[in-house]
RNA sequence: GCGUCGGUGGCGGAGUGGUCAAUCGCGGAUGGCUGUAACCCAUCUGACUUAGGUCUACGUAGGUUCGAAUCCUACCCGGCGCA
């Protein structure tokens, strides 16, 4: 087994957090502790920070990504260099996601303002939108540029246009497992299919049921590959926000011999929760799951409180290259005005290891005058702002008091 | 002193008779960002405003014209060249 995972504590009875748990998860590079925040490094660097400060800051694992990494510098390099713990000197767990993400935010969502998490309202496209996007069953070459989109679905995989030089290039479950073979990540993702909230029901189960198919496929690539047993391939749920369809696939992959949970999709706001909570009973309890690309501090605790064990999220080092930095008391833009002469610490409530010193008047002037060190003081501050809340949470699951945590929490931030 | 080129909003710099409160860039203000096409993107940036407009503005003062940042005259200031 390439992976083991054992659940240390657990929510207290009858309360809203009855579902929350702490557990190990061990790897062949190391031991995770959770819940856990993992810190993205997209093209195997997170961006602004170093490896020992990302340890000094409490980071126990990173995520890279597939899509990225096999367009630059190829999954063979970071395979020649022994993998990409190796290739990026990050000795602790690692993990890969699938290019599934972009499927979304190159396709469907390419150019709109939605994103991982629509504002307000969500509405269904109209049928006429629809025969226009990116949904064809045989690919046509200009029908990308046409529409103005990077990726275009069908049934078999995904076609996309590089974001670099324009080149075609096709990423089917079979690849993107392979890919991430040569990755060479502990954990990675199947392949799916992220849709947009402003999908129509319809359309979510189709993807859905692809995204289910390709599941299959992607374990199936896994299992076939004997030299790739030290690496865990997690099944990716999905269904949109609907909870009949989030409850069906929950379902239909925790059938599947995975050996770790994702839940992924586009949400809006509103209908996390209910999404999370009609996949998680689904799931089996010995598994971990992970929750991609969330997020938020409150989305977190949320998380966790729903019996999540994994998060990532790209917010706090873009966040903090955009000169916004988390606090006790809620996110605050440094770049504003008013904190020209605040010369009190980035947070005065917590301590962030390698940013302590700082004050807000320095670095919202760094931000101001785009020294990149603004970027890093920011980014690392914001990590070491999550990885101590979740760290926090943890230790408050093995108190017994994550319930009074998460609430003390929610009562400051805002 | 003569000649010549030029003086435009915080800065740089377009515009060279009406569509100009004046393109664009920088600077400034604010907002956005949740499996990273992201050191990015959006809005605003003369004053007043009942948000439709009103007023004052393209070195200064006059003038031509229905109409001038744009044409003419004088002056002031700056660069360059010649004395």
């Amino acid at each position: 087994m390439a992976l083991t995972f054992s659940i240390l504590a657990r929510g207290k009875e009858n309360s809203l957090s009855k579902n929350a748990r702490a557990g190990v998860l061990t790897t062949k590079h190391g031991t995770i502790h959770t819940p856990a925040f993992v810190p993205v490094g997209t093209k195997a660097g997170v961006k602004g920070v170093l490896p020992e400060q990302l340890v000094n800051l409490g980071a126990q694992v990173v995520l890279a990504n597939t899509y990225h990494l096999y367009l630059q510098p190829g999954e063979e390099v970071v395979k020649q260099a022994g993998g990409l713990g190796s290739f990026m000197d990050w000795k602790g767990p690692t993990m890969t996601d699938s290019g599934g993400f972009q499927v979304f935010s190159l396709g469907a969502a390419f150019g709109k303002t939605i994103t991982k998490i629509a504002k307000g309202e969500v509405i269904a496209r109209t049928e006429e939108e629809i025969a226009q996007a990116q949904h064809v069953s045989v690919y046509d070459e200009d029908v990308a540029t046409q529409h103005g989109q990077l990726a275009i679905v069908d049934d078999e995989g995904v076609t996309f246009t590089s974001h670099h030089d324009g080149s075609l290039h096709r990423f089917t479950p079979e690849r993107s497992v392979e890919i991430q073979h040569a990755l060479g990540a502990d954990m990675f993702f199947a392949f799916d299919e992220c849709t947009s909230p402003t999908e129509p029901y319809e359309y979510q189960k189709e993807a859905m049921d692809r995204t289910h198919r390709w599941a299959l496929r992607s374990l199936k690539a896994h299992r076939q590959n004997l030299s790739a047993k030290d690496q865990s391939i997690f099944g990716i749920v999905q269904g949109g926000r609907h909870e009949d369809l989030r409850k069906e696939s929950a379902r239909e992959i925790a059938s599947m011999e995975f050996d770790g949970f994702g839940i992924g999709g586009s949400f809006s706001k509103e209908d996390m929760q209910g999404a999370l909570q009609a996949a998680i009973t689904e799931l089996p309890e010995d598994k971990p799951r992970h929750f991609l690309g969330i997020g938020e501090p409150g989305d977190i605790l949320n998380g966790i409180a729903e019996g999540m064990d994994l998060f990532d999220c790209v917010a706090a080092t873009r966040l903090g290259r955009h000169g916004t930095i988390y606090t006790k008391q809620g996110p605050i833009n440094l770049t504003n005005e008013k904190f020209t002469y605040d010369f009190a610490p980035l947070d005065p409530h917590i301590v962030v290891p390698g940013t302590e010193g700082f004050t807000r008047a320095y670095v919202s002037h760094l931000l101001k005058s785009k020294e990149i060190l603004g970027q890093v003081i920011a980014s690392m501050h914001n990590l070491g702002f999550i990885i101590q809340l979740v760290d926090g949470a943890r230790e408050a699951l093995m108190q017994g008091t994550f319930e009074q945590y998460r609430s003390d929490f929610f009562a400051s931030y805002y």
